[in-house]
DNA sequence: AGACATGTTGACCACGGGGTCAAGTTATGG
DNA sequence: CCATAACTTGACCCCGTGGTCAACATGTCT
């Protein structure tokens, strides 16, 4: 690679880095060419798709939030504390940096270390859920794939509302927790979707 | 108005209202009048916006679901469960209908009717709360902004996962209850926003 | 220094959105 | 039945997206 090349290759994903964590994971990709000060057909050349950028700006950086949140939890003395610190946690996350809010809502199949992360983050998951469960703190019906669901349906949301300088999404969140207390529990209407159907459903 | 501009008017609705119902407030016009079978210009013509057209297709329709919703909360017996079955009557709504989906959601300052839809819901549903609230069984932190905060964020979800024969959206929405309910609280986190702020968080 | 590989550029493509308007068509009233 | 006002049409404008590629520029290696 030349030494031009890996110069503007740097200027993009800086470009890249930054407009995601403004504008979401969906930014066109003139604009980061454009503001990395570079023709889009350089981007198009260095990187070929979307999804390469995700996997170099966006996937370490997700991996390491998202983990050091998911070791917080299992490191709390209180199975429960753990739970809800990290659903907080992540929903601030998400409400602070578009790029966070869409990494577990928007799905980019084609993103390999991008899914990756949302894999193991999942995986992180179910464990803190477990724990808390077996614990008999965390209601006994609610699996990690109600836990991503609502990620992904509080995520934009709570995004708008961060960034027009309110902090009033902890409400939802804190009304939720509420009700995931096993002493709260009433019967739930309906069986948790599979991975599978869930994944489905975020691919627009 | 000549025999037919009247008869185009009529088709465009009716293509409109179909459309609307499938994929949301957000239709392509030009995608509307190629429904209707006629041209994109006769479209602008006979309504000149997307506004017009919501206030003439929409409003009425999403004045009597949510009427009728907010009616039939109000007249149970119970106030809790009148609180918990407008909620989740709403949800359903939002779920099924694309359209009903949007209207709490997506605002459309210029649609004057459907503004006035939305205004109508949102004075019912503080009495429906207010009502609960008295009650007892709701806790007290519980506000209208809050409810609507819910409302828009579970709506496009809920939508995917209905249209995808799913009706797992119904949990969420469960363990939301159970979360407001007297007994489950806990103290909340953040002050709540006023309808302005929510209002101005959901214009796009 | 020069030649060749490597990289860059911006015009170009196809698509789709909202919106306008001159020209052509058609209903309707006298 | 025909003049005219009312209406419709679709080509056209703008903007934006993703994506490609021939022509040009520039690093790099001998």
């Amino acid at each position: 690679m030349r030494a031009d090349a890996q110069r503007n290759a740097a200027k993009l994903r800086a470009a890249a880095a930054g407009l995601f964590q403004e504008q979401g994971l969906q930014v066109s990709l003139k604009e980061i060419a454009r503001r990395a000060g570079v023709s889009h057909g350089t981007l198009y050349n260095l990187f070929g798709s979307r999804e390469a950028l995700l996997d170099e700006v966006v996937a370490d950086l997700a991996a390491a939030r998202l983990g050091a949140a998911a070791r917080r939890a299992l490191s709390c003395p209180d199975a429960w504390e753990g739970f809800a610190g990290y659903v907080s946690e992540v929903c601030e996350l998400q409400a602070v940096d578009p790029a966070m809010g869409d990494v577990l809502t928007r799905r980019f199949p084609d993103a390999s270390r991008l899914m990756a992360v949302c894999d193991n983050s999942f995986t992180a998951a179910e464990s803190i859920i477990e724990r808390a469960r077996l614990d008999g703190s965390l209601r006994a019906d609610f699996t990690a794939s109600d836990l991503l669901f609502f990620f992904a349906s509080h995520a934009p949301l709570a995004r708008a509302a961060a960034s027009a300088g309110s902090d009033a999404w902890r409400r939802g969140v804190a009304f939720m927790l509420d009700g995931l207390r096993t002493a709260a529990a009433t019967p739930v209407p309906a069986g948790p979707m599979s991975v599978e159907q869930i994944n489905r459903l975020l691919v627009p």
